[in-house]
DNA sequence: TCTGGGGTCCTAGGACCC
DNA sequence: TCTGGGGTCCTAGGACCC
C-alpha cells in the first residue's frame, strides 16, 4: 500500500506570520506573547526559547529577544489560507488546529501525481501564495506523517517509504510519539526506555502496568506502526469551556463574579450560536501555588443560558473553596460544559422550557433568559460581541489576554 | 513577576441497578 | 450467615495535544 496520508504544519507559525507583516523582524529572535512566549521564531528556538515558557525565563536564556504583540486576525487568515490550498487538492482533510492538518490523496493521484509531488505542490504553493514555511511528512498513518512532519522541520519534507517504516521509527526519541509527555517520558526513562524501537521492544504487560492499560495498549500499537485511525472531516465537540489566569486575586466575590459571568457569557454565546446544549457544568480553582481543583454537577436537563451557567459555576466554585479554606488566593477560574446536545428546534425548546418550569416550580425565569440570550446574541451578530453585555462581563479588568486570541484557540463546536 | 487558553481521553472509586 | 458479579453513570484528578 502506498503512503497516501499527509500531515502538513506550518513552522513556527504565529512567529512567521509576524516576520512575513514586517520585514525587519526577518533573521532575528522574536516571540510572539508577553508573560507567556506563545510562538518563537526559529532564531529563538536556537538559544532555547520554547513556547509556553515563562516570558521572563525567555528573556534570560536570550536576551536580545524580540516580543511582538500579535495580530491575531492575519494569523486566522494565513492558517485558514494555509488549509484551503491542502484541500484544493482533496477534500478530506483533517483540520488540527489553527496551523496544523492531515489529509489523505489517496483518491487523488491520478490527478496531481504522486502523494510525495502533492506535498512539494502544498509546500511551493503556501510558499508563494502566502510566503509562509509549512513542513509535510507523508507515510501510511497519521501518527509516522505526523512524527514525519516533525522530522522534516523545518520547512522540509518527509516520505516515510513502507518498507522503511520501522527503521525510521525505531531509531527516534520516545517523545517523538503521540502521547509520550513530560511525565510519561520520565517513567519510561526511569526503565531504560528513550527510543521509539526500545519501547517495542518491551513486552506488552510491563508497559501496561507502568502507564495503564489504555496508554500501554496505545504506545505499543503506535510503536510498532498500527495505527487504525482514519482521516476524519468532522468532529462534533464534547466539551465547550472558557478559562481566566486571573495572576493572583483574592478568593472573594467581587472577583469571582464577574470572571464566571465573563466565561459563562463566552461560552453559553459559542453553544447557542451552534444550537448546543450541555448537561454537565465542571467549574475548575486553579490557587496561587499552581494546583487546581474542578467541581462538576450533571443536571436532570442540559442548559445553555448564560445566567444559569453562571449561577450553577458560581455554586460549584463555592464549594470548591469551602473545601480548601486555608486558599486565600486564586490564580485562575474555568468552566466547562460537557454532555453536549443537538439543542431541539426553537418552537419545541419554547414548549420545553415551559415544562421544565412547570417541574421546577418558583421559576419562571427559563423562558425570559432564553428571550434575554437570544437579543444578546442578535445584536452581537449585528454590531460585534462588545456592542452589548450582562451588566459586569462587560469588565476589560477580568481579560487578561484579548479576545481575538481566544477566539484562535477556539475549535468549531 | 512562578505560566495562556481551548480541547480530548483515561483512571479510580462510589452509587446504584439487576 | 456470609458472600457474588457485571454494567452504567457520576465525580475528581491527571496526562496530553495544539
Amino acid at each position: 500500500m502506498e503512503p497516501t496520508i499527509l500531515h502538513a504544519d506550518l513552522d513556527a507559525f504565529y512567529a512567521s506570520v509576524e516576520q512575513l507583516l514586517d520585514p525587519s523582524l526577518r533573521g532575528k529572535p522574536i516571540a510572539v506573547g508577553g508573560g507567556v512566549v506563545l510562538a518563537a521564531s526559529y532564531e529563538a528556538k536556537a538559544f532555547g526559547v520554547r513556547s509556553g515558557m515563562a516570558g521572563r525565563r525567555a528573556r534570560e536564556l536570550c536576551p536580545q529577544l524580540i516580543f511582538v504583540g500579535g495580530r491575531f486576525k492575519d494569523y486566522q487568515r494565513l492558517g485558514d489560507a494555509a488549509i484551503a490550498v491542502i484541500g484544493d487538492f482533496t477534500p478530506l482533510v483533517e483540520r488540527i488546529s489553527i496551523d496544523e492538518a492531515f489529509a489523505d490523496v489517496r483518491g487523488c493521484t491520478h490527478l496531481f501525481g504522486s502523494p510525495a509531488d502533492i506535498a512539494r505542490a502544498i509546500r511551493g504553493r503556501v510558499r508563494e501564495e502566502l510566503g509562509l514555511p509549512i513542513s509535510v511528512g507523508v507515510a501510511r498513518t497519521k501518527h509516522l506523517a505526523k512524527i514525519a512532519s516533525q522530522v522534516a522541520k523545518p520547512d522540509g519534507l518527509v516520505v516515510v517509504d513502507p518498507e522503511g517504516e520501522l527503521a525510521f521509527l525505531h531509531d527516534l526519541p520516545v517523545e517523538l510519539m503521540w502521547g509520550v509527555g513530560p511525565v510519561t517520558q520520565a517513567r519510561l526513562l526511569a526503565i531504560g526506555v528513550q527510543t521509539i524501537g526500545q519501547l517495542a521492544r518491551m513486552p506488552g504487560r510491563s508497559l501496561q502496568r507502568l502507564l495503564g492499560p489504555a496508554a500501554g495498549e496505545k504506545l505499543s500499537a503506535l510503536a510498532w506502526n498500527r495505527d487504525p485511525r482514519e482521516i476524519r472531516t468532522h468532529h462534533r465537540a464534547r466539551s465547550a469551556g472558557a478559562q481566566s489566569a486571573l495572576g493572583r486575586k483574592p478568593a472573594a466575590p467581587h472577583v469571582i463574579r464577574p470572571t464566571l459571568a465573563h466565561l459563562a457569557d463566552r461560552i453559553g454565546t459559542r453553544l447557542r450560536a451552534k444550537s448546543l446544549v450541555g448537561r454537565t457544568v465542571t467549574a475548575r480553582v486553579r490557587f496561587a501555588d499552581l494546583r487546581a481543583v474542578t467541581r462538576s454537577v450533571t443536571l436532570d436537563a442540559p442548559i445553555s443560558a448564560t445566567a444559569t451557567l453562571t449561577e450553577i459555576a458560581e455554586e460549584l466554585v463555592r464549594a470548591a473553596l469551602a473545601d480548601h479554606p486555608d486558599e486565600r488566593t486564586i490564580s485562575l477560574l474555568a468552566i466547562s460544559v460537557s454532555h453536549l446536545e443537538k439543542h431541539p428546534k426553537l418552537q419545541l425548546e419554547l414548549s420545553l422550557g415551559l415544562q421544565h418550569e412547570a417541574r421546577r416550580p418558583g421559576t419562571r425565569r427559563g423562558l425570559a433568559r432564553h428571550a434575554a440570550d437570544h437579543a444578546v446574541d442578535r445584536i452581537r451578530d449585528r454590531f460585534g460581541w462588545a456592542a452589548i453585555g450582562y451588566g459586569s462581563t462587560a469588565l476589560g479588568a477580568v481579560r487578561s489576554v484579548p479576545d481575538a486570541f481566544r477566539e484562535l484557540a477556539e475549535r468549531e463546536l
